[in-house]
DNA sequence: CGTGTAAGGAATTCTGACACG
DNA sequence: CGTGTAAGGAATTCTGACACG
């Protein structure tokens, strides 16, 4: 697994580099968008790919889709790709 | 600058993942061995790159090295490279 | 010298809820 | 639905210092 993938950056950080609000991150969980790790103590932890994922989410957001349509759409891209014929 | 070079973790998580207590690392730093980036509140924050470094120190450590001694090879080891000839 | 620890404070994050639209 | 916010608590980190060897 490379240093994209390892789950060490923090809310507040992942916050400060997409631009999103906590919360915004914390409801796009909720919605089964992102999946952060937790430490220890509870504190939720993302990569590199979540931060690059977030962005990609809150542009759909913009485009004025929902949260539930952003799933639907991946699992289709998913279902194309594990089923190229 | 590629993911690894990113300061974005905290010092716990990089301590859970060196095996290094948090005092070890602040030490370090103390000695100038290694250069996290603050957050607006005073956190640091440290690199892939550091973590990998913060290893390679603390096996000099355990040789018995003293931390002036790593800083003077790491200087000695910098100007070979810069000086080829 | 390198490292542990207790001390007090400050910054960070967490959850569940109420609000609005 | 998506997001802000105030609330209270818990986890995290910070610094400077004393200790030991």
């Amino acid at each position: 697994m490379s240093y994209r993938d390892k789950k060490v950056i923090s809310i507040g950080l992942v916050s400060e580099i997409t631009g999103l609000s906590v919360r915004k991150i914390r409801y796009y969980e909720e919605r089964k968008l992102i999946f952060p790790e937790r430490s220890k103590g509870g504190t939720r932890k993302y990569s590199f790919a979540d931060v690059e994922r977030l962005i990609d989410i809150a542009n759909h957001i913009e485009d004025g889709l929902q949260t539930y349509e952003i799933k639907r759409m991946e699992a289709k891209r998913l279902r194309a790709q594990t089923q190229p014929l």
